[in-house]
Parts: C-alpha cells; sequence; structure tokens
RNA sequence: GGGUCGGUACCCGAGUGGCCAAAGGGAGCAGUCUGUAAAACUGCCGGUUCCGCCUACGUAGGUUCGAAUCCUACCCGGCCCA
C-alpha cells in the first residue's frame, strides 16, 4: 500500500461524498503515526447485510489496509427503533427475537468478510440505558430545533400523509449516543456511512463536541450506490442480493453483478473491489472499446463474489454460467453437472410420481419451482414466446410433463426469458 | 377531546351508485434488437378450470336489483383548534 494514501485512495474512488471537517483528510493520510478508529452501524433488520452494505464493509476494509482500527456496531437496540433516514413512511417493528437473531448472523457474516474486526452490539449499552438519564446525558445536548432541521425528518414532516412517530424521530439521538459511547470506550473518532446517515453521524459529532470538549472527532459519508436510471442498487426480480449465500446463491449474486449496466460498471470496482487505479483503467478503456466483451462486469462479479464468499465460489459460478449460457445441450451433460448446478441454481426437488401422473402441466411446475408466481404469468410467460424447457421454447404451459423430459431420469430445466433459470430435480 | 381532510392493486394516483379487476404513471415480466448492457418499440401485468367464476378499493355492518362509490360504527394517519 506503500506511497498511496488512503486520503487518495478514497478520492480516486469517490468514495468520499461529505464530512463534517476537511482536515479528516489530512488525519487519513497519517495513518502509521496516528491511526484513526472508525466504526460503521448496520441495522439488524434482516439475517444478512444486502450488497449495498457490502460498500461499507470495502470502506472497513480499506481503513484496516492502510493501518488504521475499525469495529462494527450492531444495532441490536436501536434496530428495534427503525431509522427514518430514507424512509418515506413509518418502519414496522421487528420482534425482538428476531433481531437477536439477526444480530449473531450478520456479527458472523461481519466477521468472514472482515477478518478480525471488533463487532459490538449497541443493546450492551442500551439495555441498562433508564429513560430519566437517556433525557440528562442525551437529550439535554440535542435542541429539538437542529432536530427538526434534518432532512430525513423535514421530509417526513412535509410528506403531508405521513409525519413521524416520536420513536423514530429518537433515533437520531441515539445513534448520537452510539458515537460518544463509542467515542468513550473504544476510542472511535470515526463514524462513516452511506449519505443518507449524515445527519445522524453529525447529531452524534455535534453530541461528542459537547459534552466532551477537547475531542477530535470526525463524521465521513459514501455516496448512495444508484443504477443507472437512479434507482436503488441491489434489487433484482427476485428480491434483494443478500450477502448470505443461503439467501441469494453465490451464482445469482455473481449473475447479478454480470449484469451491471456499462456505464455504472466502473463506479462499481471502484466501489467494490481493491483492484488498483492502474487496472481500473485499463478495464474502463476496455469497456469503452470492447463493450461487448464485458470485461468489466466480468472482473467486478468474479472480485466481488471472492470477497464475499471466497475464491472458491468464483471458478463454481462461472461454471454454472458456462453450462447455462454455453451449449444449452443439456441432454449432454453428466449428473454430477447437474449435481454441480442444483448447487448454484435455484432447484425444486418435485416427487417423482408428478411426472408420471397425466395431471401434471407444465404451468404446475413453474408455479412449484418458483420461476412464476402463478399459474397465470406461466401461460402468460409461455404464450409470449419466454418459456423454455430444456432449452427449447414452449409455447403452451398447459400440456402436460412428460417423464421424459427429465434428463438421466431426474433432472430437467426450466427457463424465463434469457437469464431466469431453475433446475428441477426428480426425487 | 373538537373540527376537518384522507386511507384505492407492488408504489404513486384517478374514480364518488351500474359501462370497474378499477384511468394514468412508475416499477416488474416477456418479445424484437443487442452484448446475460443501455436506449427504443411491442405485448403482458389479482387468481383461476379464462368470454364463466372467485378474491379485491382501511375494518365490520347496513341501504339498494346493484356499492370502491351512499349510511352507521370502529381502526389508522395528516392538518387545524383545545
Amino acid at each position: 500500500m506503500a506511497q498511496f494514501d488512503l486520503a487518495k485512495d478514497l478520492s480516486w474512488r469517490s468514495l468520499i461524498y461529505q464530512v463534517t471537517s476537511p482536515e479528516l483528510l489530512e488525519t487519513l493520510a497519517r495513518a502509521s503515526k496516528d491511526p484513526l478508529k472508525i466504526y460503521i452501524g448496520f441495522d439488524p433488520t434482516a439475517k444478512s447485510l444486502h450488497i449495498g452494505s457490502l460498500l461499507q464493509l470495502c470502506l472497513l476494509k480499506r481503513f484496516q489496509r492502510f493501518g488504521h482500527k475499525v469495529v462494527v456496531l450492531l444495532g441490536g437496540a436501536t434496530g428495534m427503533v427503525g431509522d427514518p433516514s430514507g424512509k418515506s413512511t413509518e418502519r414496522p417493528m421487528l420482534e425482538r427475537s428476531a433481531i437477536k437473531g439477526n444480530v449473531e448472523a450478520i456479527r458472523h457474516q461481519v466477521n468472514a468478510i472482515l477478518g478480525e474486526a471488533e463487532v459490538v452490539d449497541n443493546s450492551l449499552w442500551w439495555e441498562k440505558m433508564d429513560v430519566i438519564s437517556y433525557l440528562r446525558d442525551v437529550g439535554k445536548y440535542a435542541t429539538v430545533n437542529q432536530m427538526f432541521a434534518r432532512d430525513s425528518v423535514r421530509s417526513r414532516i412535509k410528506a403531508s400523509d405521513e409525519g413521524i412517530s416520536y420513536t423514530e424521530f429518537s433515533y437520531m439521538l441515539l445513534q448520537a449516543y452510539d458515537f460518544l459511547y463509542l467515542y468513550d470506550n473504544f476510542g472511535c473518532n470515526l463514524q462513516c456511512g452511506a449519505s443518507d446517515q449524515w445527519g445522524n453521524i453529525v447529531q452524534g459529532v455535534d453530541l461528542i463536541r459537547r459534552c466532551r470538549k477537547d475531542a477530535n472527532i470526525y463524521g465521513m459519508t459514501t455516496p448512495l450506490v444508484v443504477k443507472a436510471d437512479g434507482t436503488k442498487f441491489g434489487k433484482s426480480e427476485s428480491g434483494s442480493i443478500w450477502l448470505s449465500k443461503d439467501m441469494t446463491s453465490p451464482y445469482e449474486l455473481h449473475q447479478y453483478l454480470l449484469r451491471v449496466e456499462d456505464s455504472q460498471v466502473i463506479t462499481y470496482l471502484k466501489y467494490f473491489t481493491f483492484l488498483e487505479e492502474k487496472e481500473i483503467s485499463e478495464l474502463e478503456k476496455e469497456t469503452v472499446e470492447n463493450p461487448s466483451l464485458r470485461e468489466g462486469q466480468k472482473r467486478l462479479a468474479d472480485e466481488v463474489l471472492a470477497i464475499v464468499h471466497g475464491i472458491g465460489e468464483v471458478k463454481k459460478a462461472n461454471e454454472a454460467a458456462k453450462d447455462l449460457f454455453g451449449s444449452k445441450d443439456y441432454a449432454s451433460f453428466s449428473l454430477d453437472d447437474f449435481e454441480a448446478l442444483s448447487r448454484e441454481v435455484p432447484t425444486y426437488e418435485a416427487e417423482s410420481s408428478k411426472f408420471i401422473s397425466s395431471e401434471y402441466q407444465i404451468a404446475d411446475l413453474c408455479l412449484e419451482s418458483g420461476l412464476t408466481s402463478s399459474k397465470g404469468e406461466a401461460r402468460r410467460l409461455a404464450t409470449q414466446g419466454g418459456l423454455y424447457i430444456n432449452g427449447s421454447r414452449v409455447q403452451d404451459a398447459l400440456v402436460e410433463i412428460k417423464a421424459d423430459l427429465l434428463i438421466h431420469g431426474k433432472y430437467l430445466v426450466l427457463r424465463s426469458g434469457k437469464s431466469k433459470t431453475h433446475l428441477v430435480k426428480a426425487i
């Protein structure tokens, strides 16, 4: 990492959106002399982090690489309240037990990706906090006027038909106190987050400055990751793209990245990989000159997969893709090939007896396997020419499935459109 | 607590007794073109045994031959007043 400093690294990657004070950049560059301790928080609203969070995880890794210390904060307590930032409606509250489970799942995930990072759950201190202490020690240092001015609050108040509950309104103070606590007890002096966290981060910085006079602390945000059309990155036809293998298979993650728009690939390469400037600019050139080769996308997909699931998965995902997008001569695949595929592609296990019954229609199979969400959708799909079985187009989804469609008497490949593939395995 | 406005399909948003499974937009899906990209154009877009039936317009009842539309109660939210 030698001659290149972190400030430069972050800025050519366009990872710096806002900073609380410009001095931060100078401090970043002096890692070896006085390392910072940075923290980023994640709310345990699901059993896994989202691909969008990967940007933050990579950011932490970048800090680690340059010799800074990192802490990951999991909002076991604050997750129960719900962050209003970037939300236009009040969020449903999760069960306490669900949140606890999520915290543990995410803890493992973070450890797997970051290695030896410190991971703390803020219920550690919030569970001991009583309301009066909170009001005296935290509330006293914040003015409602200021809190009202925050975008996250203002937008909800202005949206004439929504409003914001006191609970969500309080969120920013809770997060502010988290920063104070981590400053006092862990020595954290920098908080980062996505740009929608700006208000919350500033709130924390303000709080600490007010009650710990000589503190040197900073806040920084990263840009929001968007797709070419400005919508949120990380959603696919089957929902969110998760970092957990059980929720989004490595193959699906790989595929998602492979389909990234040309106009965004380079940005994403900077955000989500550790490739260096030289290499990325070569990919950029390649993307302009030979876009159809999709070198940028391929590299992005491989790199991210390696970061999230390890290098071993990269090969498997590529092989699965080669099988499914290559010859499409499924009949020549061996049983082993199918076994390997079934670990990557969504696979539906169907009772063999169904294939003997004369009433089992293709549409039933589409529905049961999850390829479509209703039989009607399967029929539409077929009528419009988007349904394939074992690579050949099927025009009528109401015809019965015959057992001889099963390759090796066992497998069948269902496809919708160009790329959405499900495997059916007879058991 | 009072007044007032509102709660419509994934989202936004029309509809204010039958012609409403509900305009329009967005999202999504498929086709053509391509490069597993973008844009563009076309089609689809509650379920189903598909010109029929079922389920849906906050919830529960009621009026009516017939209601998303009218009435009553309730729940939830906005705004104003106390």
